[in-house]
DNA sequence: CGCGCGATTGAGTAATTTCAAATCTAGTGG
DNA sequence: CCACTAGATTTGAAATTACTCAATCGCGCG
């Protein structure tokens, strides 16, 4: 398992043995069962999650209380809600499983001890973050402009697995449709 | 006005003056009149921007040639086609001033100096990149969860100057509606 | 076999878009 | 200082799209 953490560092960065020891050092691995939170809304984030294998979702639950899928995580993803990780305040949105799942855990201070420890990690950290960043704007410009359809499309594209794994009305949600119009798009193209 | 990009990494990482010498050599500084272009899609972009002041929009253009805005960037703001500029492929996005606007300049490459330099700017170019992806995130959730008039609410409570600096189209398309419907809206609240 | 969850379908309603026209405003030249 | 124009904003009305709520369908599991 902690093989699959050092081949994603390693599309990178290289390490050696030895740093990679350091590194993995500071994660603690866990497991989840289907529907079991890793993070719980209003409670504090403890942790940034590198998914080793399984399935979560980041979901949003508006005032009344409907839930939003901010980002799906699968097997090789970092997830959190990372501004609450970040600044180390309450979390205003909920990972949990749609899948069991297997993580690795880095906390605040593990995370900059890494850092601080091994210059290379603040340097991969830095590429994920932009990676990051940049997807997260991709996801943005599709709202802007694509319609439902298309959006769904580019979804399956980009991650064919999540049709199979992931029940159509979550689908729905991330893409910001009701499941009634996401069914609708679907049998009229 | 080198001052500004000083005051603004010292948020973060406090430098030396020599230190501060060194980040600064490698930007250069340019000014562009309102309706310029910094960077036109299709083409190769340079440079990573930091806006000392003025105003400008991240626009892609769709297949039926309608804008779409992706961000706004003001003072203390970085701005780019940031997948383009990292992976040093054609733009798919215009960056245009709003405002006569001054900017200081970093290649991929200086970028690059500029961390393996001094690792306090890795440190600092990794906090914001963090922030760019979580106010993506925010962006994305604000998608999801608010209508347009709540969307409206929440960029004028964040940025009030762009009520006064940028036409009310711009906002539309910022928000996701159509500039009658952004005018309605207002009327009704 | 029947229960329950997820997915689909239908009908009515609400919100948004589009296109067109009318207004308003700031800057320019006379 | 005023009239004029270009750009920005607002308003109206019809058409489209998506939503909600309810009912139905389909399928896997006990």
């Amino acid at each position: 398992m902690q093989e699959t953490l050092r081949q994603h560092i390693e599309k990178i960065v290289p390490l050696t043995d030895e740093e990679f020891a350091f590194v993995r050092s500071h994660f603690i691995v866990k497991k989840f069962r289907k529907r079991a939170f890793l993070i719980r809304k209003g409670e504090r984030v403890k942790y940034t999650y590198f998914v080793v294998s399984g399935l979560l979702k980041l979901v949003h639950e508006d005032e009344s209380g409907k839930e939003h899928i901010v980002a799906f995580a699968m097997e090789d993803w970092w997830e959190s809600d990372f501004l609450a990780f970040f600044r180390q305040t309450k979390a205003v949105m909920s990972l949990q499983c749609i899948e069991d799942t297997e993580v690795l855990c880095l906390s605040l201070e593990d995370y900059q001890q890494v850092c601080a420890g091994l210059q290379k990690m603040e340097h991969f950290f830095l590429q994920k973050a932009n990676a990051g960043h940049i997807a997260s704007q991709q996801r943005i410009l599709s709202f802007l402009t694509s319609n439902a359809k298309e959006r769904y499309e580019q979804l399956l594209n980009r991650y064919p697995t999540l049709f199979q794994r992931a029940p159509k009305t979550l689908l729905a949600s991330y893409l910001g449709v009701s499941r009634e119009t996401l069914s609708r798009l679907w049998s009229s193209s």
